[in-house]
DNA sequence: CAACTTTGTTGACGCCTCAAACTTATACCG
DNA sequence: CGGTATAAGTTTGAGGCGTCAACAAAGTTG
């Protein structure tokens, strides 16, 4: 079972609340398909439990709103007059953006997680939001003629490496962009003149390895991104986002896992993130930076050829432990159906996936270490891209009949 | 935002889906009522958005359902048409069962959270779950013809100490009871011939604090109960608690807090239950056990009458830091509003909250440490027998029209 | 006591989904 | 090749539910 508090009211005021079950279901439909790809109604209808009449008329309505079309059967073989494909629009966009210390990443991602275009601007300095407003202004000012000829934008999805209070766009700190206490969301929206939503990259990339990457049909999954600037990550419990009180919660980098470590810039000592760590991966293989593929070559076994160099497994082992004791931990705290290791703990992983398998079960109570499954993450690249467009699509999906563009 | 993933099916095949709105308002405003307490009908018509008539069939159809009863207006002084007040019907009525290494247990509670009756039987031993049944059928049997005449029982909820999968009630592992892979809540609604669930105490704890206790209102908790047989929590996130794949989310007291610490049953080393601990305290307070008033008086301020022995002092001063660090990593995990501490811990606060209130903000980023509130629980000896019987609630809140009697 | 205010009650209305009957498009089979 | 079976889109009517508006009821205020 589940216990919910009582929800809150059921409709705002006015209206028939048959526009509720109407909304709903419209929105139950949109999400399947944004969600799950293009299907035939009758698989619409078996799926959703619908019926027939419904179906059709939900996907008449969204074709209307332009966020859904229709595509002659295919020939599946089967006897029985052949189901029309539905399928999401794809020129329906979200545009992202991503801001990171060296490049703002934008992208205009279509229902589907299809992913139009991207374009890498690289900054010469760490940008300021002011000039992080300014280069996504003209980015989208060079493709404005084309974007309102080819795609309906419906909002501005911005995931953020940071602290963000998702409820207003907010973000509280970022330490590596050093952000802190200023509005995001509210300035790009008001030069793009679309709406738009923040929040932590962390969470997003949970969302997006859930929905479309190695979490595909899981509930309760723990993502864990390392970069060059910390782990950072996200918990997906019961089907949603674990969102906390204002938005914060997930910073899985900052559990303890070692008294005796070394204080973090969060001001307690031993965190994750200090332990296992890219920086010191990078000490034992003599680099300064590194490409994550890079990374995967030097580390992978198939992929390095051979045996790696004794202090370099030592430190792989010894950051591996760490790692699994952070795990243990979060097995015992959410329980999880599986673990997503996403950036060079994905690697981390894979230079020796046994240890940390055998490291997990040691630190956790009874059969419950057998149970939990530890995948790399999918997306790869296209992860924050794809993470920010489902905070952009929120609305749509939420109340598809409800967008004015 | 919350992002969360389609939901599943809408209507489960057959009948209108207005039954549905009906069914979902209905369980709405019986929830209310059982949670918030009686109201008058114009007070659920505001806060549910629902109109006044709606409100009038649902009151109506509740109470020909025998879930509710209307009374007379109170003399509000007001002006206009005095409204009725709408009761969810106290006689109807869970069946708790709590079993305990020295003691079972039974209560009746009644909508509203109405503690109607407990028997608390001591066992010689550590009872089985076969002797734990035997008692259970020969308490109810006895109050059979009672139970019959006054009271509607709609099920049994049952609070086991260890690790529950929720689902089926089956027990997987209880260490003080000396259980593990068993069936509980079958075996006992055989013999009782009431549906029955099972769940981890802790969590059903924390349902309890947070919808009747210290916890009133507030979507995000964390609750940490200290026993003498361990640690045990229970998270409420954005109004739900976190169940976790199998229903064993909340273990929080396997939290790594001291990695030179000792080895826990788990397994794990350090765990926060090893290092904040009953047994502890009782060797510095050179006592053997201690019920938890007893604990109070000897530990907090104002009831011992002046300052700690030294050694008690710091003791006690070290499992607050211990416990503060735990509460950190709790914090950058879930974001919660607030944390309610139970039993020892309670009482540990309770001897120097000023400790861990600074002691946390020591390990908190930024202003988060700030924001979070530290209570103490307040339902005490009543608090698992209710939060078994919102166990066994669940599926009338759910569904008040579906009940077959 | 009349005016005012709030709330319960009743019946008309619109909306939604469903079920059933009908139509269409395919495969299967002799 | 044509008839039958099957699956699914389409059309139509029915039932349920919540809203709204008008009215009735039951208090307070001046």
């Amino acid at each position: 079972m589940t216990l919910t508090r009582a929800s809150r009211p059921l409709s705002a005021g006015v209206g028939n609340s048959n526009d509720q079950t109407r909304r709903h279901n419209l929105s139950t439909i949109l999400t399947m398909l944004h969600h799950g790809g293009a299907q035939t109604r009758a698989q619409l209808t078996r799926q959703s439990g619908l019926n027939r009449s419904t179906i059709g008329a939900l996907v008449t309505e969204l074709a209307e709103l332009g966020l859904a079309y229709e595509t002659e059967p295919e020939d599946s073989g089967l006897v029985g007059r052949p189901s029309p494909i539905v399928h999401a629009n794809e020129k329906v966009v979200a545009v992202t953006v991503n801001p990171d210390v060296d490049a703002i990443t934008i992208g205009v991602v279509g229902l589907g997680a299809e992913l139009h275009k991207r374009i890498r601007f690289e900054t010469a300095s760490v940008p300021t939001v002011r000039e992080a407003v300014n280069v996504v202004s003209a980015v989208l000012a060079g493709m404005r003629s084309e974007l309102d000829a080819q795609f309906r934008v419906v909002g501005v999805g911005i995931a953020i490496p940071g602290l963000v209070n998702s409820d207003d766009g907010t973000v509280l700190l970022a330490p590596h962009l050093g952000w802190h206490d200023e509005a995001v969301a509210e300035p790009i929206s008001a030069a793009l003149g679309y709406p738009a939503r923040a929040a932590n990259d962390a969470g997003l990339a949970t969302v997006a390895e859930s929905l479309f990457g190695s979490g595909r049909g899981v509930n309760d999954l723990v993502y864990l991104n390392g970069s060059a600037s910390g782990i950072g990550g996200g918990v997906l419990a019961g089907g949603s986002m674990l969102r906390g009180a204002q938005g914060f919660a997930g910073e899985l980098g900052h559990t303890l896992v070692n008294s005796a470590g070394i204080r973090c810039h969060c001001g307690k000592v031993g965190c994750l993130e200090t332990e296992v760590n890219l920086g010191r991966l990078l000490a034992v293989l003599g680099r300064d930076s590194l490409g994550l593929d890079e990374l995967d070559a030097l580390l992978v076994p198939d992929a390095a050829g051979g045996a790696l160099a004794p202090e370099v497994q030592a430190e792989v082992d010894r950051q591996l432990d760490v790692l699994a004791l952070a795990i243990g931990n979060f097995i015992s705290v959410f329980n999880p159906e599986s673990f997503v290791l996403g950036g060079f703990l994905g690697s981390l992983y894979g230079a020796n996936p046994e240890r940390l398998r055998a490291a997990v079960k040691d630190v956790t109570l009874g059969t419950l270490g057998d149970s939990v499954r530890i995948d790399r993450a999918q997306l790869r690249s296209r992860l924050l891209t794809i993470g920010a467009a489902e905070l952009a699509f929120g609305d749509v999906l939420a109340d598809p009949a409800g967008m004015h563009f």
